[in-house]
RNA sequence: UCCUCGGUAGCUCAAUGGCAGAGCAUGCGGCUGUUAACCGCAGGGUUGCUGGUUCGAGUCCAGCCCGGGGAGCCA
């Protein structure tokens, strides 16, 4: 294995040149004298051509026996071709085979969730899940890059904390040498004491949460980035989020305009988030518009539109159906999937036309005090085209150690992010309350034990100053910025209800 | 925990209560600078599990298991 290898990203270098690839086989076609070969080397794809006279013996058997995810190291002269789908194929001299797979299971075809799920550890060697998982780094890298570039210190909660952090979420418990621990839910306090000894730092790190949660959103096991800044209030945390948010889906529609594409991902919402400015509404502004004539006007094309649309797809699939029978090969297989496309288009119609009225009646009756639920969010978000900031919601449904409007005390100077497009909440944080003695009255509100916040009292004894952050959730984002249907994609291994294998 | 939809060949799906099927994948043969290639032949089944109704159950009923979507909770 000393040969030099290339890479397939970089092929454009070696055009007309030989070159030795090392790569698995994505897919193959074979002819009476040709074979080609479709080899993905983690780079990228790019198709082999191997002509029967051009090799000897063993290589075009070597060749001819090749299957699906074979491992192989391939060497021949790199040619442009118009009829190659990234510009360059190579031509092949010779071929070594390191290793014949049997029976991959993961055909070039349609396959279920579950079965996909099942198959993760292979999963990800598939074209969309490697665009994925290359956007996902990409924010991953572009979120580093904004921080460090504005002198935050990357610094790390803990995994197993000994109390629960506010008191609501189901934690994980883990036996901790004979005393009860728990998966963190969230590094924010330790962040507060760590930004008292740094000004600037953010985490980056998982965070658990035992949520028997089964949605599109959830997962049990997420990444979650966590600034918290000293001496910044919640306006100014807005700006950060913003500008952070603005800096990473600009650099992701920079440097990964190619995954993109590979995503069918529709870039229209995206450009206009990727500069900064996005509206910040109050929670009052907020039910005054889930409240409003307009919301019930909105909700009631929702549901027309969707009832017109019904009987049009039912006719279309009547009408395709009906083509089946005596369309050619490749028409069928196009049938096929739009069938597969408007069965799932009118499940989504039924579940809508289900919801519609708990969406109404949760957006229409809405008073002040209310939390806003998921469907909430996503009427909310239609409104604008751009991600929002809504601020300032009622101090009892937040948690204790979120500061309060000093003009008035039922107002908690909260804020979460709701990205477009029906995503929901990517952020949620907000300015921390600093007053050692407000917070022992909140902490005694709330039931909790005082023994376990002695430590974050300190920070309230010690030169305690006004500071606020937020947390990121790593895999919505990545989800919103990719159009994905689900986070479980998002991640490579996800973890969720009834999900720990593989 | 609750609501809702589903589980049939390795995969994706079809089958009025009446002989369990198709396409893909696999194997063999043919054809072609092929693009999810194509054509022919072959092998491949405890219809999620348990029980019930029935002359007869993939189909109907009950319970359980597993999965999808949603509520609550949240990032």
């Amino acid at each position: 294995m000393s040969t030099k290898t290339t890479y397939i990203n970089e092929l454009e270098k070696f055009e007309n040149q030989q070159a030795t690839l090392k790569g698995w086989v994505y897919n193959k076609r074979e002819g009476k004298s040709l074979v080609f070969i479709i080899l993905r080397d983690g780079t990228g794809t790019c198709q082999c051509i191997v002509n029967q006279q051009d090799v000897n013996e063993s290589v075009w058997n070597a060749a001819t026996s090749l299957t699906q995810e074979s491992s192989i190291i391939i060497t021949g002269k790199v040619v442009e071709d118009e009829r190659s789908a990234n510009g360059y194929e190579m031509h092949v001299s010779d071929l070594q085979v390191v290793q014949i797979a049997q029976d991959y299971p993961i055909t070039p075809k349609d396959h279920g969730i579950e079965f996909l799920m099942e198959n993760r550890h292979l999963w990800l060697r598939s074209q969309r899940q490697w665009a994925i998982m290359r956007v996902r780094n990409e924010i991953i890298y572009a979120i580093h890059k904004f921080f460090q570039d504005r002198g935050f210190i990357q610094m790390d909660a803990p995994i197993f904390t000994g109390n629960a952090v506010e008191g609501t979420s189901t934690l994980f418990e883990t036996n901790y040498f004979d005393e009860k621990a728990y998966l963190t839910q969230s590094g924010q306090l330790y962040g507060e004491a760590m930004a008292m000894a740094h000004g600037k730092i953010y985490t980056f790190g998982p965070t658990f949460r035992a949520e028997k949660s089964k949605t599109r959103r959830h997962l049990t096991e997420f990444w979650m980035i966590e600034p918290e800044v000293a001496f910044n209030d919640l306006d100014m945390n807005m700006s950060l989020a913003e500008e952070m948010m603005a800096f990473v889906i600009d650099r992701v529609l920079t440097r990964r305009v190619a995954e993109l594409a590979m995503l069918d991902r529709d870039t229209t919402y995206l450009e206009k988030a990727r500069k900064h400015g996005y509206p910040r509404i109050t929670y009052t502004e907020a039910i005054d518009i889930l409240t409003s004539d307009k919301m019930r006007l909105l909700l009631e094309e929702m549901e027309t539109t969707r009832r017109e649309e019904e009987p049009v797809l039912k006719t279309e699939m009547a009408e395709i159906e009906k083509e089946h029978g005596q369309a050619k090969k490749g028409r069928k297989l196009q049938i096929e999937k739009r069938l597969k496309e408007i069965r799932a288009r009118l499940d989504e119609i039924e579940e809508d036309l289900r919801n519609i009225p708990v969406w109404r009646k949760s957006a229409l009756e809405k008073q002040w005090g209310d939390d806003l639920g998921g469907s909430d969010e996503t009427l909310l978000t239609m409104q604008f085209d751009t991600p929002i900031m809504v601020y300032g919601y009622p101090a009892e449904i937040k948690a204790f150690y979120m500061k309060r409007d000093p003009q008035n005390d039922k107002v908690a100077l909260g804020v979460d992010m709701l990205a477009p497009e029906g995503y929901g909440e990517i952020i949620g944080g907000g300015q921390r309350e600093e007053s050692l003695q407000v917070l022992l009255d909140r902490i005694e509100e709330h039931q909790l034990p005082v023994e376990a916040f002695k430590w974050y009292l300190d920070l309230r004894k010690f030169g305690s100053v006004p500071h606020s952050g937020f947390g990121l959730g790593l895999e919505r984002t990545v989800a919103w910025i990719c159009g994905l249907k689900h986070v479980r994609e998002t991640i490579p291994f996800p973890r969720m209800l009834g999900r720990l294998y593989p």
